[in-house]
RNA sequence: GGCGGCAUACCCAAGUGGUAAGGGAGCGGUCUGCAAAACCGUUAUUCAGCGGUUCGAAUCCGCUUGCCGCCUCCA
């Protein structure tokens, strides 16, 4: 069947035909560095993320673009508010944004262009739209008229009649028509500016992604990706910008992420209700935000809560701590392949689910990037995989039964990655969520360390109440010990 | 006012014409000195409601109800 996206442009399910075979032009639009991001641009972050994963994961050789806004109003408001200059501003929350997006473990792009070093395309283009007579200049600004281009609306589905005729429409003496949208932006005496043919000014925002988009990636390219919010007019206007300069089509596929919500109303600045991405991560695990992220489908909406993330977190302690039992009782594969035939008859269902995974995984994301449902594959094949160590007790498998194991679980990292889960060792993994937690508990490594110490004596001396005594103690503050044949392990209950 | 989306078990969530994936929670069991984890079993004759098309519908069509989003900067 092959890639099927969901195309906002033609509404509908599409089979993905990238331009030039093996390759795809990927672009999505980025952040205005004003100010620390959201959980909503992790949502957005994280759901490209992934889709880019998988692009490259079907072996599309993928140039993924990635601006920053790094002028515009917003940024100059901050930067007056604080003294300083816009320049600064930018560059805080771009080193912040590079922050957020590591600890989510979201890739680096190929390439993560500014708008203040892309310019002089913006003016080209510009240029080409006063020359067309599409676009016009009006006082110290710039403007495009959306009337001399035929197919305004086509991405949002609205006629321009419809939206003339809404109520919200701001009425600007300068626009020849309230939808027309500024490209070039006159400066005021204190404001940075850049030279252009219509003076001192800076460019508008929509006119950057055109610009960048064309001048890296060409005049079409195949996707453009963003949230819900940006259609309009933000991708409106950047199809009649683009269509309208270069007389081709822009984009062909275009992708957009549904909002987060909390209590199912959208977050946003506006409405106060947002939680930024370094606050979050104070005290959620950034992989179990990823899976709670992408356990619903990209485009739909998704209610944010720490009990909703909790809950995704548990099935990725249960990913991991499959992993781990793998690693922790087999051994490091031998020279000697083993046959599939002796892996069949350790467990024929397991070794059918390892086998059938690539397959089915494919099928789900090939669906519109139905991540929900990869990751439904995964925790079968977890299941199959703990039932078939289980079947050992506690001891070590060897021969063609870790042989079989280590086959089931490279499945399954293997496509977990794909994800971007599962993409640690699980003891760095545990760690990790132990470090993050115990903050909540008021104890320190040390006071567990020491209880645990302590428990252990009484243990051998078979003193069980005392053990006992030891273990609801630590319960009681949210410690959870588990004895295993390598020593007692420690967690986080809360 | 215009345009669009959604409604599946206690909660989250796939499913897009062939007889309800998966996760969390609960209950029962196995294992364990006791636990925890894990595993096993169990929890929707039914997919907001009402009609229609069909041999067959959660899936298609119509209507009704409820919720949400866009039309203004916004991921």
């Amino acid at each position: 069947m092959g890639l099927q996206v969901y195309n906002t442009l033609t509404k509908s399910k599409e089979a993905f035909i990238p331009l030039e075979p093996g390759k795809i032009k990927f672009y999505v639009c980025g952040v205005t560095v004003y100010d620390y991001c959201h959980i909503g641009h992790a949502r957005s972050a994280i759901v490209f993320d992934v889709i880019y994963r998988y692009l490259l994961h079907l072996g599309y050789e993928t140039t993924y673009v990635r601006n920053f806004t790094d002028i515009d109003d917003k940024i100059l408001r901050r930067a007056r508010e604080e003294g300083a200059d816009f320049r600064e501003i930018a560059r805080r929350y771009i080193q912040a944004f590079y922050e957020d997006m590591d600890a989510l473990g979201v890739l680096r792009p190929t390439l993560e262009p500014l708008a203040t070093e892309n310019i002089p395309c913006m003016i080209e283009i510009i240029k080409i739209l006063v020359d067309k007579g599409i676009a016009y200049q009006s006082g110290t600004d710039v403007y495009f008229e959306v009337e001399k281009f035929e197919g305004y609306g086509k991405l949002s589905g609205r006629q321009l009649e419809d939206m003339v005729a809404g109520a919200r429409v701001e009425v600007d003496v300068n626009k020849k028509n309230p939808l027309d949208f500024v490209l070039w932006k006159g400066s005021k005496p204190d404001e940075p500016a850049w030279d252009s043919p219509w003076g001192p000014g800076r460019p508008g925002w929509h006119i950057e992604c055109s610009a960048m988009g064309s001048h890296f990636l060409g005049s079409t390219f195949d996707i453009h990706g963003g949230g819900k919010d940006l259609i309009f007019p933000h991708h409106e206007n950047e199809i009649a910008q683009s269509e309208a300069a270069f007389g081709v089509p822009f984009v062909r596929y275009w992708l957009h992420n549904g909002f987060v919500n909390i209590n199912n109303e959208k977050m946003s600045k506006s409405l106060g209700n947002f939680f930024t991405i370094r606050d979050v991560l104070q005290h959620i695990n950034a992989e179990a935000l990823r899976l709670f992220v992408i356990s619903k489908h990209y485009r739909s909406p998704v209610d944010f809560s720490d009990e909703a993330v909790a809950e995704a977190e548990k099935g990725l302690d249960r990913l991991y701590g499959t992993v781990a039992a793998v690693k922790e009782r087999t051994s490091p594969p031998g020279d000697t392949p083993i046959a599939d035939k002796a892996l069949m008859e350790q467990d024929k269902e397991l070794f059918e689910e390892a086998e059938s995974l690539p397959r089915a995984f494919n099928e789900a994301m090939d669906n519109d990037f139905n991540t929900a449902q990869a990751i439904g594959y995964l925790f079968n094949l977890q299941r199959h995989l703990q039932r078939f160590m289980d079947r050992f007790g506690q001891k070590k498998l060897k021969g063609p039964a870790a042989a079989l194991a280590v086959k089931a679980c490279d499945a399954l990292t293997g496509h977990a990655r794909v994800l971007g889960l599962l993409c640690r060792e699980p003891d760095v993994y545990m760690d990790e969520q132990r470090r993050l937690k115990i903050k909540s508990t008021g104890l320190t490594e040390e006071d567990v360390l020491r209880s645990i110490e302590e428990r252990h004596k009484a243990r051998l001396e078979k003193n069980f109440a005392e053990a006992d005594r030891v273990r609801r103690e630590l319960e009681a503050k949210g410690i959870q010990l588990e004895d295993t044949p390598q020593g007692t392990r420690w967690r986080v209950s809360i």
